[in-house]
DNA sequence: AGTGTATCCTGCAGGC
DNA sequence: TGCCTGCAGGATACAC
């Protein structure tokens, strides 16, 4: 999906214009992208009033009234976008919902391939989801120790590891294989036998590529866009993910890619030595 | 415990 | 132009 930059992105935009504002009307398109009926879903949401906007890992959180919250997961291809209705936007294709609001918004979501998910959790079911996620990786609240013992407790490949949000919450692939090169360490590196030092570059690497791909509001490989429309801008500061063959710019060595875990993984051999 | 595989679904690029 | 294959920011379930 998007990942914990884009959605940091979405949501840091929704925020200053989606608390005050009540659902007044919820539409169905396409239930694939919930549990429940559409009027059951309709009915979670209908008159709620919406207080917060918030992220936890690669999920947007709106806390509503009556104490529920409403989880958005994206899925690869999912879009939330906020209409202004005094400016008309190109809608995107593939709508999945649409909420309208009072005062005059709507909230749009939509997704092509339809993996996303939306849900409405009690205050109780969603505190015992967001425990099963692993920490936030740009809260200081975590440490290289805390990283390093966590990393000890699994022989799975360091990339695998990362991509588990029971482990760390927020890194996807394209996050993975950046901090990975960052910290010069092989994505298919058992996750213990990565040395405390790695370890500590390891989070240095991840906080790194995760507030620079903030700062330039997420990469657009295709379908991600802001909540306002706009394509990321981070795909260009890539710098192995998606290169394979291109060189290394540290080293020129091309980078390399390899399919582990059903996914692609794209590390610089020299740079990122598999053993020493 | 970890891994390979399959599943959900659509669209696009590249090869022929 | 058209048909085919492979691939894609995710998450989960299954058999070994």
């Amino acid at each position: 999906m998007p990942e914990l930059p884009e959605v940091e992105t979405i949501v840091r935009q929704l925020r200053p214009g989606l608390p005050g504002r009540r659902i007044r009307q919820t539409a169905v398109h396409h239930p694939d992208v919930l549990e429940v009926s559409p009027p059951t879903f309709q009915g979670q949401l209908q008159g709620a009033e919406i207080l917060a906007v918030d992220r936890r890992g690669k999920n947007i959180v709106l806390s509503l009234s009556a104490n529920r919250f409403l989880v958005v997961n994206l899925g690869m291809t999912g879009r939330l976008h906020l209409l202004d209705p005094e400016a008309p936007t190109d809608l995107p294709s593939h709508p999945a919902v649409t909420l309208s609001l009072q005062p005059e918004g709507t909230l749009f979501y939509a997704d092509v391939r339809r993996f996303g998910l939306l849900r409405v959790l009690s205050a109780v079911e969603w505190k015992r989801e967001s425990a099963r996620l692993g920490p936030e990786p740009l809260e200081p609240a975590l440490t290289a120790e805390d990283l390093h013992i966590a990393l000890m407790r699994s022989r799975s490949p360091i990339r695998s590891w990362l991509l588990d949000q029971e482990k760390v919450a927020g890194v996807g692939n394209i996050y993975a294989a950046e901090a990975l090169y960052r910290a010069g360490i092989h994505p298919r590196r058992a996750a213990n036998s990565i040395a405390q030092g790695e370890a500590g570059r390891l989070l240095k690497g991840i906080r790194a590529v995760l507030r620079e791909a903030i700062e330039a509001r997420g990469t657009t490989l295709r379908d991600y866009r802001t909540a306002s429309g706009e394509p990321g801008n981070f795909g260009p500061a890539l710098r192995v993910y998606g290169r394979a063959g291109e060189p290394c710019p540290r080293c020129k060595v091309p980078v390399e890619r390899i399919v582990f875990g059903n996914r692609s993984a794209f590390f610089c051999p020299h740079c990122q030595p598999e053993s020493f």
